[in-house]
DNA sequence: GTAAGCACTTAACAAAAGGTAAGCACTATA
DNA sequence: TATAGTGCTTACCTTTTGTTAAGTGCTTAC
């Protein structure tokens, strides 16, 4: 069967909802400000709270905490204590985490081509309303 | 406590932190609950406002309206305006938002198979807590 | 003996996002 | 005459999301 791809102009209306749900179920697990980031931060290996705090610029320690409960609930995080003085915990990628390589790969390789294309247009063009880079 | 090899941290922290930047600059302009749905739902060609907000099950027309006004803003997306009785107006896919393909490609096989395995474990392990599909 | 680091949690609050319902000005259909 | 469709906009409200600042209890470093 021949694979489809964003190539393809001529989408069914069926695909084009297969391709809406899907979407729609990707967005529901790792949508949001910070899950992809976080899972990021992860990909170098195990971190700790505070270090992926600091890792995360603007996050906060609730929000952090808030999306690595999601994050271990939903199979993407692994949370190992060790008991100790003081108490550690690490957080680090299960190995479905890994499956969102592909995922990952694209949006930071997008990210990287859409911010030199804004710095070029605003060098061309420096007063009109126009498409800005994350503050 | 083990201390840490800073050269093995530095390294890639770098590489960490720009990959860090490229997502959050992809989730600036493509995040949020409805702009790649949008986009997805375009990929069929082009469709005007109300087709649009059928098509995008959920979406309110405020919500449609203002993020269309903002993938317009950001070159996602060309607005045609038919002046007749009734004014049309249609929106379609820029070739810019044709730089997505990867993103989206990625981002609905993810889906498609994120569904696969949660209803798989769903049938296992019928009341506990887990991981849940959008709803 | 005080500061700082560890991993959080809680309360109080603010901002952002989004929904609902109504309306506008027009036309085609029933 | 009434209804529905065209593409929105506005006012109002709720929900979600997030922030700050403080606190907990213990330990090591200065």
């Amino acid at each position: 069967m021949a694979k489809l791809n964003s190539s393809d102009v001529h989408l069914s209306a069926e695909a084009c909802n297969a391709n809406l749900m899907a979407v729609g179920d990707a967005l529901y697990a790792i949508g949001g400000k910070w899950k992809l980031r976080i899972i990021v931060a992860l990909k170098t290996g195990s971190k700790r709270f505070n270090e992926l705090q600091r890792s995360i610029e603007g996050i906060s320690a609730k929000a952090l905490a808030a999306e690595l409960k999601d994050l271990e609930l939903n199979g993407f995080v692994h949370r190992r204590v060790f008991t100790g003085t003081p108490v550690v915990v690490s957080y680090e990628l299960t190995e479905y985490a890994g499956t969102l390589g592909d995922v990952l790969d694209a949006l930071s390789s997008w990210g990287r081509m859409h911010r030199e294309t804004i710095k070029k247009s605003m060098r061309k063009n420096k007063s009109m309303a126009s498409p800005n880079l994350a503050p």
